[in-house]
DNA sequence: CTTCACACGTGATAC
DNA sequence: TGTATCACGTGTGAA
């Protein structure tokens, strides 16, 4: 009939024994060790601060309906069904703004736009004059010390930075450095590479 | 001015009582002009057209919180109230990557050309409707830990970086920074100011 | 009077 | 064991 997570039928019969057989051991030893203060009010003591407990649980759950009503725009209706309606559809919508501007900026030529949703590393040579010029991309999720670690990280190698741009958007960093330096081979690539790559730490992407 | 089918209950007992009462008007009413399907049946069938209806708003309710548990990602504890947590953190976040994404955008024409010979600080405001971005641009002596000291100081304040440039050629530095949420008035744009100026003077050059 | 939305207390149940 | 969450039916006021 209704469509339910069905936590079965069958074993609410189950419970409903369980609850009440008798467990002689159980039984002796209340009645010796216990002080048996009438099982009345024991229940209606646990009645009482199960009803709160449930309470303090509605009054959280509230809380956050009144936090959503305040930061969606447009609502029109207030009721729960409504605003949890709205909520999805506006966070749908709010994904796919951010999406489509990502994938706009992408192909705009401009070189440091929109952090990727996902974390990527990469690796250029420079063409032209600018022997030994290196730009390396990469995007991944921000943190405190994120600059430090690629700090840290690059002293450790020999090439020097001598441009940067960054971007930090949403708790999401893009980075281009332009690094000199580096030497003839692909030996310095490679190292810088591997230490770019300890800089970004999986994390799961929110979009 | 419309009838109250009854005062307020004290308790359960009275609703109780209540139920099953007698009231010699309305019985008399009924029993002449109404189908005289006995007071306890009407009620009992209002009784389960309410709890079906109270069923199928529950529905709706929890049709929209799986919806919500799908479409969120980084869900850790899938209850009610935690979704809504969730939610509604992952609601203000999206906002603002939508945000500083037309922020950064707006920076994205390349700023940073080649780093000034004497010290400079200068800041400004952003127009259009990028209300509250403030470009802050500054030349310095290059250093080890210079931008360690920028983001202390950054971090002092209550702004936040959406974008950056630097260019570092012959030990000078250039960097152009793009900062949101600094707040309306000039305060933050002041506290701003002062914590790059000790950036840019405090640390006498290592070499 | 009917409908709708809500809060409440309660029993079942999962850990 | 106790302590969570959840669905349910009900009382109640507003439209």
């Amino acid at each position: 009939m209704q469509m339910r997570s069905a936590p079965s039928y069958f074993s609410k019969q189950i419970g409903f024994h369980q609850r009440y057989r008798i467990d002689p051991v159980n039984s002796i030893y209340r009645k010796n060790f216990c002080r048996p203060k009438s099982t009345a009010e024991a229940k209606v003591l646990a009645a009482k601060k199960h009803s709160e407990s449930e309470r303090r649980r509605r009054m959280r759950i509230n809380s956050q309906y009144t936090a959503l009503r305040k930061i969606l725009p447009n609502l029109i209706k207030m009721d729960k069904a409504s605003v949890l309606a709205e909520t999805v559809r506006q966070v749908r919508e709010l994904k796919k703004v951010v999406a489509d501007t990502e994938a706009a900026c992408r192909g705009s030529g401009s070189e440091c736009v929109i952090p990727s949703g996902v974390n990527k590393l990469s690796l250029e040579k420079c063409e032209g004059k600018q022997e030994g010029l290196v730009k390396a991309t990469f995007s991944c999720e921000d943190r405190p010390g994120l600059i430090l670690d690629m700090i840290r990280e690059l002293r450790s190698g020999k090439g020097r930075v001598v441009r940067a741009e960054m971007v930090t958007v949403g708790g999401r960093t893009k980075s281009v450095l332009w690094v000199k330096g580096l030497g003839a081979g692909s030996e310095g690539i490679v190292c810088l590479k591997k230490a770019l790559n300890k800089v970004i730490v999986d994390r799961p992407s929110i979009i």
